[in-house]
DNA sequence: GCAGAGCTGGACCGGACGGTCCAGTCACAC
DNA sequence: GTGTGACTGGACCGTCCGGTCCAGCTCTGC
């Protein structure tokens, strides 16, 4: 069993959106069974196809949609109180290089592990390129707020999102934080 | 039926390899079907067992072997001739670009999808951090070549491999190579 | 021509997969 | 108390999974 497994006081659907969220980062959406993931969340088939009529890939959807949720909570409290972009910037990777260790060292980015190995779906595709444009927005607002150019915002929105997918890879191969948390040196001073 | 399925002219281990790597590509590890594979590579099952006798995981670790190489031959090629290193990385993104165009715009990393997705294995994690150092070392002895100093190559050739990773990674949510095009400009010039 | 290794073709297997279905339970309105 | 709808528990299903096995077909050396 996960050891992250859901607390029972959620409701079942938050469990089971939870289980999944966590389950398909570390093993992929088709490396996880209905089973293994029912099992996690202490939920039966019965529930999961109740709140997610279509099974699997919608609870999937939902999954991926919860953890960018989560993301875009922790880049809002990275930048919050930051001095400048790239104090923010930094806090950000030293955030999710701590969540890495505490994971076990092999959680991958939720969205990419979720949707783009699940079925050859449209749906699935749009629902990722969604996502990761939130993320990427969000940035984007925060580096308007230090005042930077929209051209350097825009510039500096999308390094670190490259930065951040491209470190979280090599970390997981490494089994080391030390890559995202040496991340904000590649970033050009603004 | 895979539209880049090998060529009958190759030998049945090398069709299974290329198959493998084309289908674990687009669709991880996991996400592909002995059968579906076997069918690619015109090939039947007591075949794929003669050659690879732990089957599908001796294959897929074969498959992200050659892909590496296919990558190592990319990146000699990109900084063969170039003047400077910030050249043969311009070239080595639009390569890549390229290839993601003929591809149909959704091939991710070979080694990811292949070893990433795989099961939970001690081997495959080993393996995809040689083949990743692999890349990384290449791209470190050509910035050698052109006189970077030791801190400074070291520096460039991890920045590049992140920023192609990323890049990939966001070609692949928004369905455009113009995000590979675009990584050479996020480069600090050296 | 013959022996034997190397390789191929495919039938077959047990189990796990995602998905369906419905009786049972519970909280709550009336 | 009774009716109602939301939710749960789990038996059950057909399909496809990765893997095994072996008969038979080459190809090669002699």
């Amino acid at each position: 069993m996960n050891t992250r497994s859901p607390s029972l006081a959620l409701s079942t659907k938050d469990r089971l959106i939870r289980s999944a969220a966590t389950l398909f980062r570390t093993r992929g959406y088709h490396g996880v069974g209905l089973n293994d993931l029912l099992a996690d969340a202490k939920a039966p088939k019965g529930s999961l196809y109740h709140h997610f009529p279509n099974g699997k890939s919608d609870l999937a959807l939902a999954a991926a949609t919860w953890a960018s949720d989560e993301m875009l909570r922790l880049i809002a409290v990275s930048f919050a109180d930051a001095p400048t972009f790239k104090s923010g910037a930094t806090t950000l990777c030293h955030k999710l290089a701590k969540l890495f260790d505490l994971s076990g060292k092999w959680d991958g980015c939720p969205i990419a592990a979720t949707l783009f190995e699940g079925p050859d779906n449209a749906d699935f595709r749009a629902c990722a390129q969604r996502l990761y444009d939130g993320w990427i927005a969000e940035v984007h607002d925060h580096a308007d707020r230090f005042g930077l150019a929209p051209d350097i915002a825009d510039h500096q929105a999308r390094h670190l999102f490259v930065l951040i997918q491209g470190g979280w890879l090599l970390a997981r191969a490494r089994r080391s934080s030390d890559v995202l948390r040496a991340l904000p040196d590649l970033i050009a001073e603004a």
